[in-house]
DNA sequence: GTCTATAGAACGATAGAC
DNA sequence: GTCTATCGTTCTATAGAC
């Protein structure tokens, strides 16, 4: 038998925000975010409509409440690596290691990630607020940047951002190479220009 | 009046295909590869289905001619720039001075790559016959920076095909940040990054 | 009693079937 | 071209926490 206590309203809020996300997590990675309806989510969840509009403003909203827990959550690979201040040629190796993994788990993400940027392309209002979803990422890409040169002991870049922009589209470019042709990231490329692009 | 040539029938074949190329290029620009039926696109250029399927396999092979088009008739901008051996700096000044108008003329072949793209995710047929486009894409690099390293009197680097890969990677990133979030791309980014990469 | 999370009916838009 | 099903969204009623 379960302990079953009775939930403060905040709790209990909180547990069904997780767990209408965790559904649409599932539903929008099955379905696409296209396939998907907000009935089959609130049903994966075990609610109703009603529950889905309580806690996020749209079906837009509710996909980007999910790509702020993927990018807090996990962030891009190399972002965790960078902060230590190790040698470029260890977190290249560590990197290409784990990259076809990586590139196999990103799959679904991948398909919501494009179905979502076309959405943004042909409403404006959506656009804005995934945009300002890539700057916070850039914004997170340029502190990883600074926190490793503060690790390595050097002065941090002076185009600091110049260079978080370039690695968030290098890997959003190589993401897409990686789906549809794999065989062209083989070879070390991933290593070889993180290499370039963090060079002094 | 016009002089009316009797054409041959390989001439006719060819202004056919031609016709229903720009139609296609026209009625998919504006209803994307998925809204867009082969039926529009026969009547847009003047023809019925029977004309399409006779120089197409099929509607993904019609996208995939357009491809192949846009790929060999403009490349991607600094390809072409790439070859005269021209100083970094000087494509550097070229590119950042047009690269607001190449980002708004490439709106709408963005939109139907990334149609194309997500449906090539979930079809693996697709996906190797776009896999083979970007190949090609990779090898035009290769050839681009190859004929660089002649014109400067260089030796070519020994990782052309790395740094082919890591261009086109980092342009495919550029152009999806560029729709959403433009301002990113401002200060520079391009040119100080294209400089990174071609770096000895 | 008050407040609010949720259920579920109602509405307008749109796409697909026929 | 019409009809139907479906979906996103809005609105209202209600049950239960405070």
């Amino acid at each position: 038998m379960e302990k079953r206590v009775r939930l403060t309203r905040e709790e209990a809020k909180a547990r069904t925000r997780r767990a209408l996300l965790d559904a649409a997590a599932a539903v929008f990675s099955e379905h696409g975010f296209h396939g998907a309806s907000i009935d089959m989510v609130a049903e994966a969840a075990g609610y109703t409509k009603g529950a889905v509009y309580a806690h996020f403003a749209n079906k837009d909203e509710l996909y980007l409440a999910l790509l702020d827990e993927h990018l807090s959550a996990e962030g891009p690979p190399p972002i965790g690596l960078l902060e230590g201040g190790a040698a470029i040629d260890a977190i290249a190796a560590q990197i290409e290691e784990t990259l076809p993994q990586e590139l196999e788990r990103m799959r679904d993400w991948g398909r919501l990630t494009y179905e979502f940027v076309l959405h943004a392309m042909r409403d404006d209002g959506v656009r804005a607020r995934l945009a300002e979803r890539f700057h916070r990422a850039c914004d997170d890409y340029a502190g990883s940047l600074e926190r490793r040169a503060v690790a390595r002991g050097e002065s941090s870049p002076s185009d600091l951002r110049q260079r978080a922009v370039a690695l968030m589209a290098f890997e959003n470019g190589l993401s897409l190479l990686g789906f549809i042709a794999p065989e062209l990231l083989e070879g070390g490329v991933y290593s070889a220009t993180l290499a370039r692009l963090l060079e002094r």
